[in-house]
Formats: structure tokens, sequence, C-alpha cells
DNA sequence: ATGTATGCAAAACATTTGCACCTGG
DNA sequence: CCAGGTGCAAATGTTTTGCATACAT
């Protein structure tokens, strides 16, 4: 029951909410821009504004919900936050997406944060290139 | 003379052009979104239309002389391209940015991508956190 | 001279906001 | 019932485009 959670964050179990979470719990797609979850809901049929769509993924954002990211072609992507860090490996021919995470990286990153002194928030690691498949085509 | 070099890349030594690439050169503040650049040469009295320094930037973005970056606000940004790769350690209190390079983790991202059968393209590592001044106050 | 580049205004996008209506608890 | 959430349309901010004019070679 999914409500519930929801409900932990403050945030009432409407109709909206509800559909956007379980879009982005049961898709393959992990990463979805605002317009995608949008037009998804419509073709389920569901009657959504594209205005609350980027109400609720803010919201869900601010919850920790959500992790949004801003890929290079600067248009927005979220996906679920599943708890756990990862970067970014993509495809920039068919847009594979594939999640990765290396503690030798993050390591190192710790280790610069702290020579200069910061404090770190966040951090992301996007490479880009071309997969396997679009090598070949 | 800097007419040369954009008469290398084909392009024509306008007085746009070379405006633009003077104030990416000399200026302290190495990132400047394209609004940034449009303000300073309005500044300095230049008549210059804020389409022209987006063509401009874009046209030094495919030539190689300028990277363009979209940091985690959504903005663009444009930097000089100085021939040497680097990643970047930014404030989110000040704006201040940082730019390093760590041989470590650029071995492990070309192990990653080797392990996934990728051709790399491009990467960039942000690091996002408050700088020692920012603590403070 | 002539093809390219420019400035301006309008268009195109992605995202946010105002407001009257609806809905979950 | 009523605070909070929603849909719609209008506003915003950024980037792109069309077109007549101006400029570099």
């Amino acid at each position: 029951m999914e409500s519930q959670d929801l409900k932990k964050l403050g945030l009432k179990a409407t109709l909206p909410r509800l559909r956007i979470l379980q879009l982005l719990e049961n898709s393959l797609q992990r990463h979805k821009s605002a317009e995608d979850v949008y037009k998804e809901l419509l073709e389920c049929g569901e009657d959504v504004g594209l205005a609350t769509v980027y109400r609720v993924l803010t919201q869900f954002e601010a919850a920790g919900l959500v992790i949004r990211h801003h890929f290079e072609n600067g248009l927005s992507v979220f996906e679920l936050n599943e708890g756990y860090h990862h970067d970014h490996l993509l495809c920039i021919r068919c847009g594979k997406i594939i999640e990765f995470i290396d503690e030798k990286i993050e390591q190192q990153q710790r280790d610069i944060v702290q020579q200069h002194g910061f404090e770190i928030t966040d951090h992301c690691l996007y490479i880009y290139g071309i997969c396997p498949k679009c090598q070949k085509s």
C-alpha cells in the first residue's frame, strides 16, 4: 500500500501522485522526462495535467523519492531514488543508460573535496559514449 | 592575431566573434552563460544581439573552441577549451568553481567504459558542495 | 559583388504560476 | 467540511529561427 509511503512524507495520497509513483516503479525505462511521464499517463487513459506532473516530480525530488538529472542535451530526467548512489554511462546513439558505482572513484572524489576544504552535498558523473550494439550498426 | 584562428575554422573574423572570443580569453570568470556574455558585451558598449551570442557560442562549440556544460540548475555555461580535460567542483552557495583533474578517476572511468564495451566520446564529473568561506558565514 | 553573418522580433520549448474547481481524510 | 491538490491557461526564462539588412573578403 503506497498511500502510506506518501502520507509519511506529508503528501496526500492523491490519484496523480499514486499513478506517477507506480509508473516510475513499474517501468522498464528508469529515466524519464516530465514529458515522458505525462504522455505515458495520457496513454493509460489517465486525465492529468502536465503542470501536475512537474509539481509532483518536484515534490518527490524534495522528499527524496526521486532524483533529477540534467543530461548534456539539457533535458531533465527523473529516476526513482532506490537509496543507493550510482553514476551513469549513456549511449549517445540509442539512449541506453547503464548505472554503475565504483568505490575507487567515490574515494578519490572524497579526497579531492577534502583537499579543497569543501563540504560535499552532491556529485554526479556522466560518461557518454557509443554502446556495443550501436558500434556495429 | 585571432582573426587567423577563426578563419582556420572556416569562420569569418567578424566583430561579434572576435569580441566574444576576447571576452572568454580575458575574463577572470572562466564559466559564463550566454546571458552573461551578452550583458558583458553590452556593458562594454558593443552593439550585439543575444541571438548572435547563442549562434556564435554554438559555432564555437562545434568547432571545439569552447565547451558547454549543463550544471544542475539546468543552466548552460560555456568555457574556453584550453585543450586539457578537467572536472569541476562547485560551491552551491557562492557559485565558485574549481577545476581539477585526477588521473586515478580518469583511469577508473576508462576501465568501466571498457568493461561495458562502450566507445567513450565524452565524460563529465560535477561535485557540488560548500566551499570553506561559505561554511563560516 | 556576393555569400555569410548580424540584429531584431517572433517562435519554440521546457518549466512555473495564478486561480477557480475538486477531492481526500 | 476544508486544507491541500488539481487542471487549465497564461506567464516565464532560455534558446532557436525567419528575414531583411550589413559586412568581410
